[in-house]
DNA sequence: TCTAACCTTGACGTTTAAGTAAGTTATCGT
DNA sequence: ACGATAACTTACTTAAACGTCAAGGTTAGA
């Protein structure tokens, strides 16, 4: 009998998963995984001759982000795709630091990572500000509600110890 | 030519909206407004003798409250219907003061109120300080981006002297 | 080498949250 | 009472974000 397989390592240094190790580590499905690849979330991974999927911790910190912008934010994949990819920029322009290439389109690429980015900044603060005037309005309303409830224990006091003199 | 209908109103003190005037204002569609209402999420307003849906001014904060729910935490409509709902118990309850209404029962609603409310504030606390976190990072990588900016135009007027000079 | 456990692509199904269209009825100024 | 405009219901369609098989290829432990 084959035992359940080894999590595929290639080097130890150097983990890759396999899509199922991913799906289980991270939550989501395999399907979502590939689904996101095909969206353009996730970079293709690499893969192993036969053609599995191998992810890299990086992907997996990807993925990561992409769930929290998800949960957090709420928006359509597309524009979680976008803010994934400004977030990509910085990687790439801090590796690509041959000076030959074309100078202006760094500053292009930077500037549109950097629009993006504001965008979201204002976004993200707009959100706050809105979640934190609910969170206060939640604050006074549990209060009444708790002083209602109080209320009513006295009542149900009130109504027992007419019961019991009666 | 008949010219466009007045904004109906049947008293001005409680100005009635018909769906369109609530669509154009809210900006939702009347789809919406139907589907909301099928839905459990606004509760069916007046109607006029012909069939025609009559909204109050209640009912528009109703949606409102709706709408800013969904922006800010973009659950389903399911989860918001109860957090809408949380919130009626409020205006029940204060109508309610009949004390001939079985007190338990009374209690038991209360308690649910304070229930989902509860977990509607924790979570919100949650959102707020995940997105605080974000924030932070988002400026932090602006502050490079800009520092990167700067860098770019530095190389850029370096290398315009150099071709004039040559 | 065999085979259980794992993965592949492809295609079709489902749910949520509406959009759109058709045919009918109401409202209201003139 | 007429006619333009707005609403009504019912039903079909759509887009996003996956879920769920089906049929077959791959890996690695025994």
């Amino acid at each position: 009998m084959a035992r359940k397989r080894q999590p595929s390592e290639i080097t130890p240094d150097q983990p890759y998963l396999q899509i199922g190790e991913v799906a289980e580590r991270t939550g989501v499905t395999q399907r979502t995984l590939r689904f996101y690849e095909e969206k353009g979330l996730l970079k293709p991974p690499t893969r192993m001759e036969g053609g599995f999927r191998l992810y890299s911790e990086m992907d997996i910190q990807r993925l990561e982000q992409i769930k929290r912008l998800k949960r957090l934010l709420g928006f359509p994949l597309a524009e979680i795709k976008e803010m994934v990819d400004a977030e990509e920029v910085k990687l790439q322009l801090r590796a690509d630091y041959r000076p030959e290439a074309a100078l202006s389109q760094k500053k292009a690429q930077l500037l549109k990572a950097i629009e993006v980015t504001e965008r979201q900044y204002d976004l993200i603060r707009q959100k706050v500000s809105d979640l934190a005037e609910m969170q206060s309005k939640l604050e006074e309303r549990l209060a009444t509600f708790r002083g209602w409830m109080v209320e009513l224990e006295k009542q149900a006091a009130a109504s027992r110890k007419l019961k019991t003199t009666v």
